[in-house]
DNA sequence: AGCTTAACTAACCAAGCGGTCAGGACTCAA
DNA sequence: TTGAGTCCTGACCGCTTGGTTAGTTAAGCT
């Protein structure tokens, strides 16, 4: 992974330590946030000192950025994987859904870390993370592709990239507050609202 | 307004300072989320001391609870007033969509208090305050009943409701984040969509 | 004039924060 | 045996946080 600023490569112990660490921080932002996340509790949830969290990392912003960044790969990496798989755009729109809510179902801490993470500033400036524009700009292009294609409608992709977007998180924060919620019939009926607002004609 | 906790009535400078107050706290949470309203830059804002705002306020915590009321009254208002005024359902939904955006568009503070403050369990728990479940009720009743007069056809009203209001909530957040974004014609987008989505075939 | 009350300040407090530092314990090559 | 390197601790630092307390000032009532 990440290697060190000087070139030196890690030790087996370090390595371990380090996914320790992230670790109990994962946890800790899982159960309150960010906020909750601070050097002292990540130390004692992983029973070693303050001192040795920042004998292994540099200070408390890099695990924190550490977090959200392996987070935001591994729902990118799925992400990818089901969109390549997609034979249309209409398709790639029911994959874009599945896969994120999917992921959102199985990993709710990963929702708490993602939602709160990319809305810090702090967090984000500097890296070169996928922020919202990215994000919502990946699902304008499978729009904008299937409207040259002929399988969607006329519409601004922009502005359904948003409310597409923002209809998955809102499913997936309702899963959270209650779990009698099913997330899949509810995927589904998000995937036919969407189809039925944006195909063409007789698609 | 709400009076003080014994029966005594409040001073024309008591009501004063803490509208004052209120509102420094409310420029503070704009500007950089609840986290930014301490004591302190509230009593620097409002040119008094620490003490004088805690003269005032029991503590920070009845302050922060006192601005997402006030400002979750005003929204509520607004909201229950257009939606008096809509003729049919599909018109209800349509009210609902452009006065929540328009809000927002005015409001920008106003998203920002109400997102950050209905997310923290603390400041919501022990208020009567409308949360999450009671939001999207309203739109599912919207859609409840125009299933029942036929001009919806027949959909999970739930996943309708949470989808729909998540949608909002990205357009508002995106003009937040980009200033050329238009919020009307992104409403009028979204109405279109979720029509699209939810007519009765023929209507 | 004397007393009360509203409105406020300056100083202070304990707790928690991120972070530093000197040094101890251990391993291992020279 | 020694010295370097790894891994870690406990004590400490400066700072900010929400909150308290004692005391001051001005206005208003009797």
């Amino acid at each position: 992974m990440t290697p060190t600023r000087d070139g030196r490569k890690r030790t087996f112990v370090e390595e371990a330590r380090r996914r320790q660490i992230l670790a109990c921080a994962v946890d800790l932002i899982a159960e309150h946030g960010y906020a909750n996340a601070t050097l002292a509790r990540i130390a004692e949830r992983a029973h070693i000192s303050k001192a040795a969290v920042l004998y292994h990392f540099d200070n408390k912003e890099e695990i924190l950025r550490q977090v959200l960044t392996e987070t935001l790969d591994e729902l990118t990496a799925q992400l990818a994987e089901a969109l390549s798989a997609a034979a249309s755009p209409p398709d790639a729109i029911a994959a874009y859904v599945h896969t994120l809510i999917a992921y959102m179902a199985g990993h709710p801490a990963g929702v708490r870390i993602l939602v709160e993470g990319l809305a810090s500033t702090e967090l984000v400036t500097g890296t070169n993370m996928r922020t919202q524009p990215e994000r919502w700009r990946i699902v304008a292009d499978i729009f904008a592709r299937g409207q040259q294609s002929g399988s969607f409608r006329d519409f601004d992709t922009h502005t359904a990239a948003i409310c597409l977007n923002g209809a998955i998180d809102a499913i997936a924060s309702e899963m959270l507050a209650n779990p009698d919620y099913a997330p899949l019939p509810a995927a589904e009926s998000l995937v036919d609202f969407t189809h039925r607002a944006t195909l063409a004609t007789g698609y």
